[in-house]
RNA sequence: GCCACCGUAGCUCAGUGGUAGAGCAGCUGUUUCGUAAACAGCAGGUCACCCGUUCAAAUCGGGUCGGUGGCUCCA
């Protein structure tokens, strides 16, 4: 047995190991791909972080019949042990033996002189391959491929579109059906089925991509809005209106006619040409510009949760998390160079808190530095990057460092944040502007009465609160934190003479803030409660005779626990004590 | 946009050339019940849309729209 056989590998190691494998059983699986398919080219075939896959060009696209086939065709190879064998040849050798496959003749022609040209063989199969590999075809003991789909040689549109294979394996059954566990767990905690489960929102085809927010939905969205406006009050943050539509000047004065016109919507009026806006900073750049602006009232902190249409490209599109028409929590905030570094760490603050509140974990961050075609000179660019680094410093978050992957008019900050099953997705971002000022001419008088040129924050905290609510379904699957549930209590009278004390009790609650239903409808208690629990809502308060004649509630919270019978002012207070401290 | 797949009742889905189905949801009635589905009846569809093949199309072919999984994109 190979001393790394799964049965003795340090965990450590295990992420090594998997990846060994995997790597392993996509030339396993290739060798099934050329048997079956003789005139099929490779192209490459990597490990991924849950799996692997393989890239075909084959005359017909693969069809579920053929993964199948494909995957029979593996067992037979791993059943039996076929040792995976490293030969390092010359270039010439090289370019010889795959002188029949044009991908692999590629990547041999981008390998640098002095590095080795190596081979894996397991079998018949031999496939150009820097490795490592697992001993032999016997160490593979858990596998499946998962889907096919398209995808560009070496991610290039312009480049022929290849037949993909994805699988993926683990070190053993118990693990892979972990993982095929996992990803039913993302299908069930999906926001667009949960979304129209719940009643929140749901899409027509009459609007592609744009979400329609129904009552409960709207009720969730204007909840996340009205706690960024709380937050607003106390962070100095000024919340403004803009126009919708502006005359396509202004789209050329930004900058983005230039760069980003593929994804507005432009309508022609009385012979003039508009853009619906895609951002909001030219808008708040003229507002800044409609008047004349001291040093001392800088930063200036405009936030806008205007509606923002982008057109995207149909095929990116994705529930809420990729949409056309949003919006951000959006602000921008004019300040002097020396005043950044305070600014971010605001906005830092103001994100822990947020995330916090919305049940978040604590995110990572990106610090992207200046790419090589870029604005300003290198003093403002080594400024701009310390301020940010600084602020992050202060902040204690965890973040790396991206050099030249920095806008071309500043750098600026990513933040993921990763979900309860450990999905990571983009949200807030910090973008330092240097270009925009320049282009809107914008200008503070300084203390010695010259004008000076500030510059431009951009950062949104929840980002898109379309994308934001849709990670927070999925990250609670549904089961919001009481104070954003649409629905926090329900009062479940058991029979109909418990239906006045019930609409008392409802009443009550309401009273105090709560948002509070009550189902009289003529159901079995068994058949309120399940419908209660399936759409999520925290508190479920059952009435029956013993209720009703001692001023009490049964309490049933949606984990199924059980607090029972408990006097109305206590359920009342436990339930408002849920909604303040944000839990 | 590209590759593949999909579109039948509000939802989930069956139906491979010959009279459009089920469960849930809805409505009506009965039942009044103690922590995840009471019972019965009724109603509900231009089978996404357009064009074609055929005596006959949900079913076969072409196109359009929309969706899903990827790829590319997301200054």
């Amino acid at each position: 047995m190979p001393a790394d056989s799964p049965s003795h590998i340090n965990p450590s190691d295990l992420a090594a190991y998997r990846h060994r494998l995997r790597h392993s059983v996509s030339h396993v699986m290739a060798s099934a791909v050329v048997e079956l398919f003789p005139e099929a080219k490779l192209a490459i075939g990597p490990p991924t972080e849950d799996g692997f896959y393989y890239d075909f060009l084959v005359s017909r696209p693969f069809s579920p019949e053929d993964l199948q086939a494909i995957e029979e065709r593996m067992r037979r190879d791993i059943a039996v042990s076929i040792p995976f064998q490293r030969k390092e040849l010359s270039r010439v050798e090289a370019e010889g033996q795959f002188a029949a496959q044009p991908f692999k003749l590629e990547l041999i022609a981008g390998i640098p002189a002095d590095e080795p040209i190596s081979t894996y063989r397991h079998g018949i199969f031999e496939d150009l391959c820097e490795g490592p590999h697992v001993e032999s075809t016997a160490d593979i003991k858990a596998f499946k491929l998962l889907s096919v789909a398209g995808a560009y040689w070496r991610g290039d549109e312009k480049r022929p579109m290849l037949q993909r294979i994805y699988g993926t394996a683990f070190e053993s059954q118990d693990a892979l059906d972990e993982h095929l566990h996992r990803l039913e767990e993302a299908q069930r905690r999906d926001h667009r089925v949960l979304g129209r489960e719940l009643g929140l929102f749901f899409f027509d085809p009459l609007a592609p991509a744009s979400p329609f927010f129904m009552p409960k939905g709207a009720l969730v969205y204007n909840l996340l809005v009205e706690y960024m406006r709380s937050l607003y009050k106390r962070y100095g943050y000024q919340e403004v209106i803009t126009p919708q539509i502006f005359g396509t000047d202004l789209w050329k004065r930004s900058g983005h006619y230039d760069n980003y016109i593929d994804n507005m919507y432009l309508i022609n009026a009385e012979e003039r040409e508009y853009g619906v806006k895609p951002m909001n900073c030219p808008a708040h750049c003229l507002m800044y510009m409609n008047q004349r602006h001291s040093y001392r009232e800088l930063p200036i902190r405009y936030a806008d949760f205007g509606r923002l249409h982008r057109f995207e490209r149909s095929g990116v599109t994705h529930g809420l998390t990729r949409v056309r028409s949003f919006s951000q929590d959006d602000a921008h905030i004019f300040c002097r160079m020396e005043q950044v570094n305070q600014e971010i760490a605001d906005v830092l603050a103001m994100t822990r808190e947020s995330f916090s509140a919305c049940g978040l974990g604590e995110p990572r961050f990106t610090l992207s530095m200046r790419p090589e075609k870029r604005l300003g000179t290198d003093e403002m660019w080594d400024r701009a990057e310390a301020a940010l680094r600084d602020a992050l410093l202060a902040s204690g978050y965890s973040f790396t460092e991206v050099p030249g992957e920095g806008a071309f008019y500043g750098p600026k900050i990513d933040m993921f944040a990763k979900d309860a099953i450990g999905r990571e997705w983009q949200l807030s971002t910090i973008q330092l502007d240097i270009n925009l000022p320049e282009r809107f001419d914008l200008e503070y008088v300084a203390e010695d009465g010259s004008f000076q040129r500030p510059v431009i924050v951009h950062r949104a905290v929840l980002g898109s609160i379309e994308r934001f609510l849709g990670v927070l379904i999925e990250h609670h699957a549904g089961a919001f934190p009481v104070w954003l549930a649409p629905v926090q209590a329900v009062v479940i009278p058991i029979a109909d003479r418990h239906i006045e004390y019930a609409s008392q009790v409802a009443a009550r609650l309401e009273s105090e803030g709560v948002r509070v239903s009550m189902d009289a409808t003529n159901e079995r208690m068994n058949a309120k409660v399940r419908n209660a629990q399936l759409q999520k809502i925290p508190y479920m308060l059952i009435v029956g005779d013993r209720e009703a004649a001692n001023s009490s509630v049964s309490v049933r919270l949606r984990s199924g626990e059980n607090p029972g019978s408990m006097p109305l002012d206590k359920a009342v207070a436990r339930i408002k004590e849920a909604i303040a401290s944000r839990s």
